[in-house]
DNA sequence: AATAAAACTGCATAAAACAGCATAAAAACT
DNA sequence: AGTTTTTATGCTGTTTTATGCAGTTTTATT
């Protein structure tokens, strides 16, 4: 076998596993591995690969091209939380539960918007508090540490006697057999009485998290009004969401 | 399976699940829990993660802890903050104010210390909450914007129900005649029930309020158990503030 | 304060990378 | 054709890297 062929051959394997391995190329090619490894580096300096330790990755192996913005997958949640500010209308009263992706929310609302935010999440309320036009109500109890955002018993019980005019929920995996589930326990309570308190609940999830599930159930499909992805409303893979009333986003 | 792509698959689950356990992680890719956690060393030391005792969280989760302005005598502040921390022993419940002195106080706070903060101010709740032995209580209300902390009836109601062991207050302005005084009326409102709730109150000044006034009043001397300052607490100035079994520090 | 889980340390080992040499095939030149 | 040069490949021994394991220390939780 060529050298050229072989180049070529480790190349396309690149491109259908976005990964390979020198000794599996050694094997499959039945030559030496040292013959591997100068062809990967050949390649590797021409920048067609990625050179590893064992093997070499295909360029568009994610690290490479997406971690380039600090912010993992920050652009998807700016693109979610400019779909979310168009259900904000001035004066409304909003509810808004913790995470990455209401952060980004709040980062994100327009300097004239003149409404009420509700949060338990320091980040999010720091944010809100920076806003020129804004009306920041704290829920106040114990904070979890790893979320940073008030959860107990008072929480609880002061979400209970609101009633906002939209809540966001940041959420951490949906699926259409167990609706919206969490990991936590004490958040997973927090949401359950948001949703009940507000008149429209929107999800705010990136992609990834659809059609995942995790031990704690929040509510069935049914008690979401949006579902705001990063996608195309008429993307495949919100399909199954369609037929629930939920307005997608 | 490659390092990279380990590596990579670690960062894929943070930025779905906003943390990952090390076990976890272990168990899900047939690895030892050394090799995760060597993983996860790198991917910290590149800037990638932020580990924690058991896994590692985004980074995403904890970028709004740049918020390093400038602040006005701050030298000062930091001494007082050395002073007061001596007043604060294991397990004791202590309740905080607003303002500058009173979060420089809570950078300063050692690491070793567990204790349990109580506040309404948003600042200083972002440092306790990055204080790996202190639990945080928030004071939840509507936001006062240029103070950054809950002020209102809920607030009150919440402080008179406490019982705590010290309160610490940043103070705008005391002298001997007038006591403690404020400019805002409801920072001042606050700080009254703080007082009453309190075993022990202390108050944070740097020597340039100290013989000043303000329209809105707090309490009298009498009320204050501890004043620290950044001076000698033999220093000249403090001399009319000691008949008043007050303990200068 | 006691306990269990996780982190660290140092060591062992296997796999991979590397450097240098040998060789054989291919290419280039006389 | 014969010689030299270049290129490609494999081999040997050494170095580096990746990973796991055992024992100890640290951290978190109750």
């Amino acid at each position: 076998m060529l050298k050229k062929e072989r180049q070529a051959h480790i190349l396309h394997q690149l491109n259908i596993h976005n990964r390979v391995s020198s000794s599996w190329l050694s094997e499959s090619m039945q030559v030496s591995e040292d013959t591997i490894r100068r062809d990967l580096q050949e390649l590797a300096e021409s920048g067609k690969v990625i050179k590893v330790h064992g093997g070499a990755l295909s360029l568009s192996f994610s690290e490479f091209n997406i971690n380039n913005n600090p912010v993992y997958g920050k652009d998807e949640k700016q693109r979610i939380a400019r779909k979310a500010i168009s259900l904000i209308k001035n004066n409304m009263v909003v509810l808004t539960s913790g995470g990455t992706t209401i952060i980004e929310l709040a980062k994100s609302l327009p300097r004239e918007l003149k409404a009420t935010f509700i949060s338990g999440s320091i980040p999010a309320i720091l944010e809100y508090c920076n806003h020129p036009n804004i009306d920041v109500i704290v829920i106040g109890d114990k904070i979890s540490k790893n979320s940073k955002i008030t959860i107990g018993a008072d929480a609880i019980a002061k979400i209970k006697s609101l009633r906002v005019d939209i809540c966001f929920l940041g959420i951490n995996a949906i699926d259409v057999q167990h609706g919206v589930s969490d990991d936590d326990w004490d958040v997973a309570q927090l949401k359950k009485v948001m949703i009940e308190s507000a008149q429209k609940v929107a999800a705010l999830a990136i992609s990834e998290k659809i059609d995942t599930f995790q031990p704690i159930s929040i509510c069935p499909l049914q008690n979401l009004d949006y579902l705001i992805t990063e996608l195309d409303p008429d993307d495949e893979r919100l399909e199954p969401y369609k037929k629930n009333s939920i307005t997608l986003i």
